[in-house]
DNA sequence: GTCTATAATCAGATAGAC
DNA sequence: GTCTATCTGATTATAGAC
């Protein structure tokens, strides 16, 4: 075979592959892995049920792909932070991008959401190992900070669970938010008044100043 | 028949009736509509599946039940309040009583989130009329009193939207946060710790301040 | 009211032609 | 690699004896 075959071949491979985990996030996302069939998966690709069988051994393995790559993504682009960092600046952005990521990628979210609503079956390891760690790496900083006095003296972990729901929730609860809005869909203004409001309101609250209040 | 015997079955009707909502609100929440089966629900009402189709049509039927429930009880327990009362005791007291709801009820708001999270279908209408109203109504009074200076001006929705997601947090994502803080459960000093930690940065964050710091 | 048995449908997974 | 046909088991719902 020549070598441009090869390519050719792994080439579709990876667009058909890519496919079906795409369609299987939204899916999966939308009904949580029991309450999502293969059929429906399929039918979103736009492919034959039995094309999935052929490139994921079976529906748990699709599942963990797909979760798999959700937590690789969250995990790159999200709270690298040191001590040496600035207390605002450092939860602005933190904020800022996990808005960004909730409005623009809620299906993320809301698959992540309903693993954890489910009992979290096929994280729970995940949860108490790797997130446990970089919480605790997270937390330390936080303490760090308040013990300098850069900041008022809150529960670390509390804090940074404050700042995963208030962002989440426009991933998870978009539906609701929507339709209390009376929007169809999330516009760029409001990726912008999210995360300002939601950056106010805890930085205020941990006593620090938002960048645009300062001087 | 006599009045006795039929105050008897109607107990025994109630008391199974009873039964099997609760089973149903406990499977429902952790697998949503979709994911759950009757044969689920049976099981934990300690019933034969064809037991639940005598007391309930259909399993869309039961569900609506279970979902009309939930809304009412949570339409009793909170948040009436007027423009007379006074901002930092409303906003203390809501966030408590859903606190305190999320951590001992957490399948009802684990319910809500996997109804929302999978687009609504069976609740868009209440979301749309009923909640709107209420949001639009109490939105009206955080207005005025921003308007009178007693606290700062921020988007009422998304304070409500913030109070939401940091207490429901609890419940949803329940799992995850166990698992985080190595708990098997919450204890009762866990609701003070989060009602108080919620509490101390959503009011300051908007200008008031917690009754246990006035003075 | 309760429960066993069963009809009818759907879902996950595979076989095998192309 | 792709797709139709099919197997096997689970699921909703009902029938009908008790």
């Amino acid at each position: 075979m020549k070598a441009s075959e090869n390519n050719r071949k792994s080439h579709i491979r990876e667009k058909n592959y890519l496919n079906i985990l795409n369609a299987a996030e939204e899916v999966f996302a939308q009904n949580g892995f029991k309450g999502s069939s293969m059929n429906a998966i399929a039918e979103k690709a736009g492919l034959p049920k039995a094309n999935i069988h052929y490139y994921f051994s079976n529906k748990m393995a699709l599942y963990m792909e797909v979760l798999q790559r959700i937590l690789v993504e969250w995990n790159q682009g999200l709270g690298e932070f040191t001590e040496q960092d600035d207390p605002s600046e450092v939860l602005e952005h933190y904020i800022a991008s996990k808005v960004l990521q909730a409005c623009q990628k809620p299906h993320q979210s809301k698959l992540f959401a309903s693993e954890v609503i489910s009992g979290a079956p096929a994280i729970a390891d995940y949860i108490r190992t790797e997130m446990r760690q970089w919480l605790r790496e997270k937390s330390a900083i936080f303490q760090i900070w308040m013990d300098k006095g850069l900041m008022k003296p809150v529960d670390p972990s509390h804090l940074m669970f404050m700042i995963w729901s208030t962002t989440q929730h426009y991933a998870d609860y978009q539906t609701q938010v929507l339709l209390l809005l009376n929007q169809q869909e999330y516009e760029t203004s409001d990726y912008e008044t999210i995360t300002r409001i939601v950056t106010e309101v805890i930085l205020t609250g941990v006593g620090l100043t938002p960048s645009w209040k300062k001087q």
